[in-house]
DNA sequence: TGATTTAGTTAGCCATCGCTAACCATAGGT
DNA sequence: ACCTATGGTTAGCGATGGCTAACTAAATCA
């Protein structure tokens, strides 16, 4: 049903992967994201049985309109709250890599607060 | 070995019961948290073998110097956090809410920058 | 004394989500 | 035709961390 962290990330991997180039497919997924094949084939599938994917029978995946909208939305979480904490002063790679984790724990209400608050300085 | 979000948010809760109360048991810490006995008594075990916290015969629990350690650092980020998202115009529930969640997956470094912002707003 | 409440534990289920080992299938090269 | 490389799956392990059911043990009450 409802995804935790772990299909997020994969959504957004695919979602990155995908603007990067034309095909994407399971090995892509598991290099870009330091895991095991069987462990990406696993959770392609629950993807996949959720609506989210749709994987052709030459392997490559594609996001469904759910799957774009949550990857959508968690890339664009990412980005703000990299942007965020590197505006606080966090150097560039731990501010992605708390963005990475805090992205699937933080709530709409709150995100948009920040968003504002960016917004504001600028 | 090293504690996952689960051990912090009992060593926190152990932390905060013992501000409120002379005493603090397993159940106490249950009802506190919305889990059951056996999870609790399950999770408080851990907590013992690894030397966070103390459990005497009566059944009450003292955290350890290293159990205080994290409970405080857990707990200040707990108020930090809050602290920070309500400054954003985040409404009080919904930010504790999430800096419940975010407090255990942020790194020293993005902490610390949240706190020196803060300071220098006042 | 005997029954009930309170506190905690044990055993075992289930889902998530990593992993390795081993397998299958297809495509390409010689 | 055969071998190998590539891509993917199946089977099963192990840790985390919730849960219920059922037990024990101690304390309180009638």
């Amino acid at each position: 049903m409802s995804l935790h962290s772990s299909g997020e990330m994969y959504l957004e991997t695919i979602y990155v992967l995908t603007s990067k180039s034309d095909t994407v497919r399971a090995l892509d997924v598991a290099e870009h994201m330091g895991f095991s094949k069987p462990s990406v084939s696993r959770a392609l599938k629950l993807l996949i049985k959720d609506g989210y994917i749709y994987v052709d029978e030459s392997g490559f995946i594609t996001l469904s309109p759910a799957g774009t909208g949550i990857a959508k939305k968690i890339f664009e979480r990412h980005t703000l709250l990299t942007k965020a904490l590197m505006m606080l002063g966090v150097d560039k790679k731990t501010a992605a890599e708390d963005a990475c984790r805090i992205e699937h724990h933080i709530s709409d209400d709150s995100v948009a607060a920040i968003k504002k608050y960016l917004e504001n300085l600028q």
